[in-house]
DNA sequence: CGGGAAATTGATACAACTCAAGATCAGTGG
DNA sequence: CCACTGATCTTGAGTTGTATCAATTTCCCG
């Protein structure tokens, strides 16, 4: 069990075939390993430097006995996770390659927001490859509606990440 | 805050232009409304006749409060639900339409074994378009998905469901 | 500066979507 | 009991968005 503190670390799923999706980047703040059980199932490794707070399961469970409100907090937690994989649902299953650039440019926007309020450049550590894996499409079509958003003037590519020029229209590519 | 003890309740989201995705299907035994939020943004609705053991907010987080090991057990079902949900992203960010819908069936064949031990005929009552908008596909290709299977003698087309002929093509079919 | 990985760009292919008929089924009333 | 109606499902033909394959080009980093 660890929070990132700092760094970011990619989690992914791969298929026996090679398919592979990557489920989330942990930024700062962020908790790895709600559970034992899916730690066999989705591995986990560091974009870069990482730094991690860890805590063995023992003592946190111990914690969580001795504090219960920590554990609703926790409950909490958990169910806004569960709502960002539902959101993430319809991303996968009924929008656009377009539109789901344009939501995942939001989506961190916002998170490194929390994290740092910088705002002004939205940092891009993992890779195209990494992107078209969490996004359900090929490096290949990522590149590519990059490539557009940065010539109708909604982002600039910017080294190891992009600037939002528009956010509005972005936000309104995202929602479809 | 519900339990369906039973029918089937279709759980959905659907955005401003009319696309549409279901969440999941609770099935009897199953949990609706984990938190306050996903109900603004989630839609439920029966399937037929539905049955459902109704419990207060107040009331269930006095019973958590009051046994703790309750909290523990509904810990572990929602990180249970959520690796559910990752394998979902999967299924719909790296599969095919036909892997897609043999993983659905044999999904649904285990969850109604562990309702009513009815193994032979897997019972669907959504719609088509419903199986659609929960695999991210068209209806016409939900269609001819099926009717392909059953013309490799997978399945049979039955009223209100399918029975499954081979399981482990099928299940073969569904990893990929 | 050189070399290898990552990213972009272009040409083509294909899986799933769209549009358009039919077929099947369920319910209704004569 | 059967014709009638609307809804759901299936099937077919053609289109399209994204994948695939194949070169470049750009970016690092030694």
């Amino acid at each position: 069990m660890h929070i990132v503190t700092e760094g970011v670390v990619r989690l992914h799923k791969t298929l026996a075939d090679g398919r592979r999706m990557v489920i989330g980047f942990a930024l700062p703040g962020d908790f790895l390993g709600f559970s034992d059980r899916d730690v066999h199932a989705t591995s986990a490794d560091a974009l870069g430097p990482v730094a991690t707070c860890k805590i063995s399961r023992e003592a946190f469970q111990e914690l969580l006995d001795a504090k219960p409100h920590l554990m609703r907090r926790l409950h909490t937690e958990l169910i806004h996770e569960f709502t960002l994989a539902q959101e993430r649902l319809m991303l996968l299953g009924r929008c656009s390659a377009r539109e789901r650039m344009a939501a995942f440019f939001v989506n961190m926007r916002n998170r490194w927001k929390r994290v740092n309020g910088q705002v002004a450049n939205v940092a891009l550590p993992m890779s195209r490859q990494d992107i078209a894996d969490f996004l359900g499409l090929t490096i290949e079509t990522v590149s590519r509606m990059i490539t557009t958003l940065a010539r109708e003037r909604v982002i600039v590519i910017v080294p190891d990440g992009i600037r939002i020029l528009d956010l509005p229209r972005l936000e309104a590519i995202a929602v479809g």
